[in-house]
DNA sequence: GATGAATGAGACTTCATTCAT
DNA sequence: TATGAATGAAGTCTCATTCAT
């Protein structure tokens, strides 16, 4: 593993158990076993480092969301997809979960949200679009959609999170209905 | 106004606009027009102030929940009625809000979560129960339908704060639509 | 008890557990129930109150020093009785002996210490002045003699203090021989 | 001359002269020419600066005790070298000197005393014990006989101090004696 | 006499960051 | 690339003290 992979992965775990505010850069290079100077050589500052990160989640997420998802299925069936994607993404890196969370409640996420809207989740937009077009889904904003799909997925995998215990397929459906029923035409 | 209220007001504003982190003790007691000392005297540490103000505003929140809810109404009529008090309490307190926002993505908030929804919102939870046993709503968690509800609010808020207009009554009534096919029993 | 009263004991009681600098003026006032003003009526401030209470305390002693010492006795019994009294008072007052000992290691302590020998302790120096005259005691200075008494002393109750057992009468005798051995002419 | 060791040189000097409590951690950053971070990559805290220094000093005074103390020479001959030894330190250290005082009288002693001794005095206690039961000394003990030593020498060097000039060999000679006849079997 | 809310200087400490090696 | 000693600004909090009631 790479210095500059430890040094991610650290602040990912870090920052999803102590917050933003709690990783300092001092727990960073003592916990990745790294020294403060290589941490520099490879990210200009905290922001960037932290920053970075992100970035590369989102792309991570980006490449993840479509996985699978056949054209050929009904619209309905490739949201199913999506939001499966998305959530067992969230299952099985929780740190990266929390970390996105954490990240996203920060003055650092306002600016860029636009920005990176329209770069890794072009599909995800032009999904979204396709479907409001097509009388699948209801005409609202489509950026109201995808964080309406966000926070579904969000608040199921939080509420898990606590149990730790993997719910069974039939709640799934449930849960994924529920996030349909919310944003299909009716 | 007491010197306990100018800086709970202050440091609701600051948190709101700078968040949690940036929002030091210094910048409270500057913009409050308070001494160190006033501060330290009402509240045992910077963590005591946010938590006792995040207390304060659940338990505001709370209470005006349920006004104007009136028990002759459909379910749904009922339901309408507490997702508006939510969403205009948020519009008219943008920066309680925000404080909210802010405070819910640390981890101190953490431990807390479940002892508080037990105490000022019982009624809430008391009003969900009961639509699910009577069939108005599915047979989901309450903890789960209530986050998504809180969540669907959040969304819409956030959306608008960007845009600061106010939505017509019709697009308001879309969403809160949204929020109610996503639990209503079907 | 009054107030003031209240104050000093609650004072001697904090300092001994925690030192002069732990005990903060917001403890005493905890502690003793009396509020700021109060301190501030009796005493012109931390310093005043300590000195004050040391003052007092050092006039007791210089009281309770003499008590029983009959001119009759031989000079050594006169000696026993000295050491007795004083050793019998930290031992019913250990608060007031670890008071005396924190604020002996002060540098505020520095500048009393002459002024003080020469009011409450005159009869000690004449009592030493004239053991070393009559050849009773050794030709060594007259402080330093008073000094090793003390340090004699505190080094037995300190010793005691902390197994909180008294000392059998034989113990006590050989502890106040080696306090004679070491000043009695030879 | 290192960093870690600025800091010690002007804490030892700054506590001698002004006392625990008055040497403030700006002092001493001000007086070594050292910045606050510096400090605290040394050492923890405050305390743990101080109780380090103490720890050290305890060190080289216990390596110290022994030089030039010859198993040859008669018991009582060795005791006068032990305390020369401790003497010298002390009169060519004032500053540790003051240091150890000040530390002594500190709430943070008291957990230490029995720890250390054990450590670097394990070769004055085996000389004290030694001399118990070979009747040297009286049958009185061991931590009692040493901490007298350390009474009589502190009271000596405490009472030279204030003058400021060397004792003439008589003096001292005379000083040592009365140290011995407190301990010494009759 | 007595209260305790209010003060603000200054205490200790942590922080992100730099740079000589 | 990599290190980690060094920096000093800025953070949180405590302190002795005052004063209107």
């Amino acid at each position: 593993m790479t210095k500059r992979n430890q040094i991610i992965q650290t602040t990912i775990q870090l920052v999803s158990e102590m917050g933003l505010y709690a990783t300092s850069m001092a727990l960073i290079i003592k916990e990745s076993k790294v020294s403060a100077g290589t941490i520099y050589h490879y990210f200009k500052n905290k922001d960037d480092l932290i920053r970075t990160i992100y970035d590369e989640l989102r792309e991570e997420m980006g490449k993840i969301l479509t996985q699978g998802v056949d054209q050929d299925l009904s619209f309905k069936n490739q949201f199913f997809m999506f939001w499966k994607n998305l959530f067992f993404f969230f299952r099985k890196n929780p740190h990266k979960f929390e970390f996105i969370e954490h990240y996203a409640s920060t003055p650092l996420a306002k600016e860029e949200v636009k920005v990176i809207n329209q770069s890794h989740y072009q599909s995800a937009l032009d999904f979204i679009q396709y479907g409001i077009e097509m009388g699948y889904l209801r005409n609202l904003p489509v950026e109201y959609i995808i964080q309406l799909i966000f926070a579904h997925v969000s608040v199921v995998v939080r509420m898990i999170s606590v149990n730790e215990e993997e719910p069974p397929e039939r709640m799934l459906q449930a849960y994924i209905q529920s996030s349909w029923d919310s944003i299909r035409n009716t």
